[in-house]
DNA sequence: AAAGCACCGTACCGTACGTTACGGTTCGGT
DNA sequence: ACCGAACCGTAACGTACGGTACGGTGCTTT
């Protein structure tokens, strides 16, 4: 059990696990149902030394989720003097990156069994993909709000309360209707679109140089 | 067969079978392990029945989310003569009836398992949930919001864009922290401040005039 | 070269669950 | 009173799948 201690912590994963934990990728992406058969076969591995490596099914599932988490956390936020230009490029640029994180079927696939998971209340699985989902996304932003209030750009009382109507206004009813199995084709074009649009929507809700809307 | 269909409706449902699906839902709320030994011992029907009115188990489950549905339908929206302060009533309603809505355990628990289905692409339980959902509440909303702008309350030139903006103003991260298992506890205060709060970022995006201040 | 190890492939076991079958009971119609 | 339909409770069947055991293979170490 040593062996999946080391695995839930995210890290120490060889290639080898790499690539089995690619392989569940892969079936959950397709859709398939996620048997540990399966699993070894698309792995080409033994079903035994699934059980080795992760403990049991639900450790293969927390793995998973976290070898995803640990290889799609992006650089963080590089603290820095803004001007309005820069601030309006991050907040299209985190609009977009979620977007687009959001509608991949890689996401969406992790967040069905996540969410499946948090039904039968079996394994942590929905806390940790909120985690590195939801809450990652908040303290990778939040500190360019905070810079921008710094520089007064914005203008707002609550950090969390101004991320999670941008959280909000990026996010849409996108996220749900992809889970609920809507096929959503958004080009590049449609992103950086809608990315542009939720920035302007965000300046005139918290912009300095606009009227702030005053939380109550 | 043919009875499947009649269920499938969503209506006709006879008050037995209106129990019996009461049972699945409150199993669903309760996390418990959908089987349908537990259905017909909850509902303390006989499985033969179960199988006779519904099918199969992904018949009972589609019977369950559409009763609910049929269940939640509110009364549509009366298209009227429109001021600032019902404009505002009428949206803060929207937002408040929605929050609390995602925020049900019973929505919780049927979201989940038709976001579980649209991965097994077993059956539709998705677009189901969604029609009655998502979609519905825009085609409730979309007449509000074309009322204030024929009465010069709003301005926009795409309805569903302007809806999509509410939807995400009002819904941001709840649903999916809840569907996610994160206990989300929104007192009928929380939900009353938050719509009011949407409401008033909504009138700074796409209001004409003032935003008319609620007393208190 | 020999031994040990990590792993693959596969057969196997036990259980859970969807589905079917059947005997017993209630009840409305004749 | 009798019949049949509808339904309940439960037993039984088949299968899918999580988990385990085991023989075979190649690679590393000494």
């Amino acid at each position: 059990m040593n062996t999946v201690e080391r695995i839930e912590a995210g890290e120490d994963v060889t290639t080898r696990q790499g690539e089995v934990l690619d392989a569940v990728l892969s079936l959950l992406v397709e859709g398939a149902a996620l048997t540990m058969s399966a699993v070894a076969r698309r792995a080409s591995c033994s079903k035994e030394t699934l059980y080795k490596w992760f403990g049991d099914r639900d450790g293969l599932l927390r793995a998973t989720v976290q070898w995803q988490a640990s290889r799609v956390r992006a650089g963080n936020y590089e603290r820095q003097k803004l001007d309005a230009t820069a601030l309006r490029e991050s907040l299209e640029q985190f609009a977009a990156n979620w977007l687009s994180v959001i509608t991949s079927r890689t996401s969406i696939a992790l967040n069905r069994v996540a969410i499946a998971d948090a039904g039968s209340g079996k394994s942590n699985l929905g806390a940790i993909v909120l985690e590195n989902g939801r809450f990652a996304i908040g303290e990778r932003l939040k500190p360019l709000l905070e810079d921008a209030r710094e520089a007064g750009l914005l203008h707002f009382d609550d950090a969390e309360e101004a991320f999670r109507t941008f959280f909000g206004l990026a996010g849409r009813d996108v996220q749900i209707r992809a889970l609920l199995g809507e096929t959503l084709v958004l080009s590049k074009q449609d992103i950086a679109r809608d990315a542009a649009l939720v920035t302007r929507q965000f300046f005139a809700l918290y912009g300095a140089s606009q009227l702030p809307v005053k939380a109550g």
